[in-house]
DNA sequence: TTATTTTATTTTGCATACAAAGTATCTGTT
DNA sequence: AACAGATACTTTGTATGCAAAATAAAATAA
């Protein structure tokens, strides 16, 4: 590759992330809709339906949003009577995110997204999901580094 | 695959991209700190280097920058001097955004940024890379649908 | 030509994303 | 116990991302 292919765009792993991160966000936005919450709200929920009663520290592991972000998410969440925010009684400084019956119960209605999403995507196979999904974990430990969390 | 598994964040593709293209963000902008500009502007930036005097639909289409965010981020292009913003004689809806000399210039400090980021990515090799990129692009035109611009 | 529709871009309102600074609290030390 | 340093979150300021409404100007229909 000449140093000057280097810039272009079309050659840049990072522009098709930038693409289709922000293309999945798009289509997720009409599947969300009914259910009241946006996507990254919809990365919190689906943390919660996996394991209740989590601190604001392990969903920012789990999810990876930004804490400073995540603060806001879950405000919006908790306004929406989606999740209790709770301060543990432990230590003050942690707080405990915990499901409402109705951010319970919206777990039902959930299943529907990913059903919905997956038909968008029949053209790509099991064995390629599989192996995007093991090449992009490999590409985001080497972006964030030995210190990242993976 | 369970019913139960399709809520799970490990098996969503969307996380993975979502996780991966902030992470590309936040990895490139000390290596765009030098330069002045933000990772959308250094899109915008490669796109008019490709091609100089080029449209805002033309920046729309090829950025896959929404157009309501590229007026803005053309805009600080244009107050910092990288890029000028003309209205074109013959269609006055239609403008023109060209190269300043500062904006040409900058070409030849960016190719560091690639260089250097490349380095990050040592444990990829070109096939994963190649496989990546093809799997992506298939990816992108499912998502984007039989309307979507690839 | 005048009214209608389409096109190119901007504006508006809301929701992140994130670095950096700030706050409250806890832990280990002396 | 008093203090320094580490933690868990929140706040602040800046920069998108995007749908929807608003503008302005060109193309087309009547």
């Amino acid at each position: 590759m000449h140093e000057h292919d280097l810039l272009k765009l079309e050659n840049q792993l990072c522009h098709r992330f930038y693409s289709v991160s922000n293309a999945f966000t798009r289509a997720y936005r009409p599947l969300l809709k009914s259910l009241d919450i946006t996507y990254p709200q919809y990365l919190v929920m689906m943390a919660m339906w996996e394991q209740d009663k989590q601190t604001i520290s392990q969903l920012v592991e789990k999810c990876r949003i930004d804490a400073g972000a995540l603060t806001l998410i879950l405000q919006k969440l908790s306004q929406k009577d989606f999740v209790e925010i709770t301060p543990s009684s432990h230590d003050k400084r942690v707080k405990v995110v915990a499901l409402t019956p109705k951010g319970h119960a919206t777990k039902d209605d959930a299943l529907a997204v990913p059903k919905q999403l997956l038909c968008q995507l029949q053209n790509l196979d099991a064995a390629e999901m599989n192996q995007l999904k093991t090449l992009i974990d490999k590409l985001y430990c080497e972006l964030t580094g030995p210190t990242g969390n993976d």
